[in-house]
DNA sequence: CGATCTGTTGATGCTCATCAAATCCAGTGG
DNA sequence: CCACTGGATTTGATGAGCATCAACAGATCG
């Protein structure tokens, strides 16, 4: 529940009692393992999973059976929207590696938000991100070749690592295999190796084990088309991560 | 105006007094021709324009100067996020034909929230709208050929038309240019032409002018791989709608 | 009534999907 | 400790879907 916590207050700043009621929302926590689906498309959610640790994916499943991904979410993020009451999930979510999430009450959480403008505030603007980077991904995978489309991939997922501290020496923890890169960028498993063997060959990252290391970010950034600016950092912290390159 | 308050009815059930204090929040009206871009990205938004008559669009652009259309605004749907205070927007927003729009006092709407559990959990339902058919988007352009992709943007166009009244006989007024089209879809102008002629030789639309008309409504949803559950339209109104098939 | 936007058609080639198979690696059980 | 197993990565070869270029016809508008 901290790396929740760290992301709300990240946008706005909770006082104390903020943080300690939002830690009472809290009603237990579960684990999963990799590659397991825990909220089906279909189903009502009453509870909400905050992420703690690990990373998952949202992913809808087409008619040939394929999936799409189409949001990836780390630690602090929230798995199910916050504000509509036990709507219908339209996706799935399945776990990339060992994760443990918070299970929250929705109903707790909403009536903190009726007397916290900060935290309310705080979950529009979490929910407005997801919105833009669904965005940029649109423009993504229709207007960028494939090795472009997987760096800026990789580049959102390093500002995103970055941001809740999770990069150290230009190094992070990495737990996506090439068949789910390739099913976030609507690409074939093969072609997706030959993006990532060429970005290896500009010298722009390494990718090996469960670890992304970037070795030149300024050239990848210019490379993958990337501007930070859908991600809505325009508030505190933007030093740190820009510091970080 | 009207349109917006009939969308805010749509999912929850406002009261006299709310929809006369809804109106009370617009300052004032615009009108735009045709290919206006009328909001432009980068910029900081104060007022919330919210569309009455005509569509219009949210585009971003590649460094290519191609374009990508992420979204298309109908009447009552507004062009820009509710919640957050002032941000700065990340795409644009053009008119794809004349258009009307009503100027609403975002602080003046805030407020109104706070009293009136209906309105908010109203944009709060079109804001996860929202995001759920950029989802469905994303599946669109990743995983379906160009002739299923365009018409399963026709089946989501129609049932959003339905949903607001402007569908009479099958028929509807229709403002995308082909080009519009395929800025939306992610193809070329030249290649959406040949998937149109393709739905009209199968006789399942008839495109021409301004104006849509569906032939067939259940072989094209069958062929678009076309399920309206991401549309969320799963409260009032829905009966009205699957009667229209 | 010319100028410009939109729609249509044909020809060519590139990006990426698909199929197939080999290698590597982590885990599992004997 | 090693054989076994299934997943993940890698390489090669072939072909399909769609982009691109070019040109023209039709529609729309000032």
């Amino acid at each position: 529940m901290h790396a929740f916590i760290t992301k709300m207050n990240f946008t706005s700043c909770l006082s104390r009692e903020e943080e300690t009621s939002l830690q009472a929302c809290v009603e237990g926590h579960q684990a999963f393992s990799k590659g397991r689906t825990f909220l089906n498309q279909g189903k009502k959610t009453d509870g909400i999973h905050v992420l703690t640790e690990g990373w998952a994916c949202r992913y809808k499943i087409a008619v040939d059976g394929s999936e799409q991904i189409i949001s990836f979410m780390l630690p602090g993020d929230s798995c199910e929207d916050i504000f509509p009451i036990a709507n219908t999930l339209d996706h799935s979510v399945k776990a990339l590696g060992p994760v443990r999430v918070a299970m929250v009450n929705r109903q707790q959480i909403m009536t903190l938000t009726d007397h916290s403008p900060a935290l309310s505030s705080a979950l529009a603007w979490s929910c407005v991100v997801d919105k833009s980077i669904m965005g940029e991904w649109l423009l993504n995978v229709t207007r960028r070749s494939a090795v472009v489309r997987l760096a800026h991939l990789l580049c959102e997922l390093y500002v995103r690592a970055s941001i809740i501290g999770r990069v150290e020496r230009h190094t992070m923890y990495f737990p996506l295999t090439q068949i789910v890169m390739s099913e976030a960028l609507g690409l074939s498993a093969v072609h997706l190796n030959r993006s990532i063997q060429s970005l290896r060959q500009q010298g722009l990252v390494s990718l090996e084990g469960r670890k992304l290391t970037i070795r030149h970010w300024s050239r990848l950034t210019e490379f993958a088309e990337f501007n930070d600016d859908y991600l809505h950092l325009d508030r505190k912290l933007v030093t740190d991560v820009r510091m970080a390159s």
